[in-house]
DNA sequence: CATCGGAACTAAACCGGTTTAGTCGGTCGG
DNA sequence: CCGACCGACTAAACCGGTTTAGTTCCGATG
């Protein structure tokens, strides 16, 4: 005797199971009274109508996937999915939709394939784009609605895909502008990877930034997000002939290393050199000195991509998302232009 | 004109979708040559058995759930859940079953009353578990099959339940043990949550590591994990008469908070104070100075936590599972005790 | 040579819902 | 007073697999 069915609720009621399935999803052809009653011994028993046999009759999932594609070391320090998670999650579950995960390598275009080809999931996330990357192309060929996080989507809009600007310019516009309001000329970039939209987009925003203002371009070092990638970044740029007076790196990881690698140096911070970061991550406000970071409200991302996304799957309008915008958090990494 | 479906191909193979499902799954009563013919269409045809279907039959879920028993603010910052989804994730595809994931308010009940009720999953992971906490009790009432991560898991073993222990203890002890033979002799600990299993075996470790070498007991500050407390219980500690010369964090957010926060009060580390942490998440070897760490293998326990849940689940006998020790990482932030 | 047993399949029931095609009783219009 | 129509509901098909109960055909056995 294991849980009730849609069966035991009909005979309990007296009536035909399709009565109650029309009940339960509120269809015309049951009288109020039937309805009530129905409902009454339906909660009586506690029945709750079991997905798995919904989803093999309607053809759907009532699942959507996220597919996260990074390498585990990469995944081991990241700030970002847990927040995101907790954000679809806040989105999907009153709508009765399970948040699959998987881990793939990176573009892993199998993973895609076998979700679809199960038929485990009604829609996508897709994190983490690359420029020119291919998996916008292939979840279209495979029917699949898809919501596109990232930066500066490309504009040609496919069926059934949604992009979700989490446009992070305006944040690193803030950082390097705060940097030359202290009086600052010489600002560097440590870039994340160029081939992600998001190192992209930094980098153009950085460089952008300083067009605007007048000023001269910096020094960008690409490195690829990781604490170790930062350091050596930032030690590229102290052993240039004029070291740059702040740094605007592209993560709070990287901006970490590299600051601590200044210090180790010898390099005064911020009396020496101003540093900026991104994320905003717990840490970064407990630090000697603290990080000046840019925060954005992840979960909020989180919970707008799933509401679009759910959106896409039932062929609903989407509405436009409005998410909070990235601020910068000055704190004491970043002060006044030293004398030179 | 979907994916085919059994009946396809049981009608391209020219048989019955009985013998289709037979050769399939291995089961005998199928010639070999039959078998392979069989299995040949199916591959021309891109068949795959549908999940969904295979689930309502089999009244089985093939999947799991992970619930994420932490408010948002405390997922942000944490290193523990992504690697060991990873590790999950790596032992459950090959097997066909998928991860569910489910974000709920700490130990909210109605969450796994849900997934089991709905059927979504055939077995769940605790975790963050509490001393006395309700969720085995309430899984077992529910049958539903469970693995439990954590140290000093109670022995009472429950029907289809497991243990899995990730013992932190030997990592703490190794840090005292290598925090006494630096010459240290006034040893503190900052605590995780008391309430929580893992914050208490650690403190447990600590003390008795401590009384194992005839050294009376140091101060303990309780936190909760978070990079403020962690702050907080340094500023506790150094506001002592006598602070102690070396402190002993549950964690590495609150070690590198408790650090700053020293150095912002001038207090020199490793001179005048040596700081271990737990966790070893990236930052900390590129923190300056860099944190002495305890490393433990996250993915290989979501691994393990898997492949015995999946155990569990289909009855069979649970292998040990025998886990990478947990190992010191000496770095920079732990020296000899200060001449007073 | 009739019979029994087993291997190789097929037909049909089943999982628990949704959905379509009817059935039935009553009302309304002509 | 009869037929059309409508609302309320039932019966049965269907989703795509698994599984059980037969059915056939074959060789071996007494």
């Amino acid at each position: 005797m294991g849980r009730p069915t849609i069966n035991d609720v009909a005979t309990a009621a007296g009536v035909s199971k399709g009565a109650v399935s029309f009940a339960l999803n509120g269809r015309p052809g049951i009288s109020p009274d039937t309805r009530r009653r129905i409902l009454e011994t339906a909660e009586q028993l506690g029945w709750a109508p079991s997905p798995r046999a919904r989803a093999l009759s309607v053809s759907k999932a009532l699942a959507v996937g996220l597919v996260i594609a990074r390498p585990p070391e990469i995944l081991r320090a990241d700030a970002f999915f847990p927040s995101f998670i907790a954000g679809l999650e806040a989105a999907l579950s009153p709508r009765g939709h399970a948040l699959l995960l998987q881990v793939a390598e990176q573009a892993d275009h199998p993973a895609y394939r076998r979700l679809v080809q199960e038929g485990r999931v009604d829609g996508v996330f897709v994190t983490d784009l690359r420029v020119d990357d291919a998996r916008p192309a292939l979840l279209e060929e495979l029917g699949l609605p898809a919501v596109l996080i990232g930066p500066e989507l490309g504009e040609q809009p496919r069926e059934r895909q949604s992009g979700l600007g989490v446009d992070d310019a305006p944040g690193i516009r803030a950082a390097v502008e705060h940097l030359i309001a202290l009086g600052h000329r010489d600002i560097a970039h440590v870039a994340g990877p160029l081939e992600m939209v998001h190192g992209r987009s930094r980098r153009r925003a950085w460089s952008q930034t300083l067009a605007d203002a007048g000023l001269p371009e910096g020094t960008c070092v690409e490195a690829d997000f990781s604490a170790e990638s930062g350091a050596r970044a930032m030690g590229v740029l102290l052993d240039q002939a004029v070291p740059p007076t702040a740094v605007v790196f592209a993560n709070d990881l990287m901006a970490m290393a590299g600051l601590s690698l200044a210090l180790a140096r010898g390099v005064s911070v911020p009396g020496d050199l101003s540093v900026t970061g991104f994320d905003d991550v717990e840490i970064s406000a407990h630090l000697q000195p603290s990080l000046t970071s840019v925060h954005t409200d992840v979960v909020a991302w989180g919970r707008a991509a799933a509401t679009r996304l759910l959106q896409l799957i039932d062929l609903e309008e989407p509405t436009p998302a409005d998410l909070p915008a990235a601020r910068l958090v000055v704190r004491s990494s970043t002060g006044p232009t030293p004398r030179r």
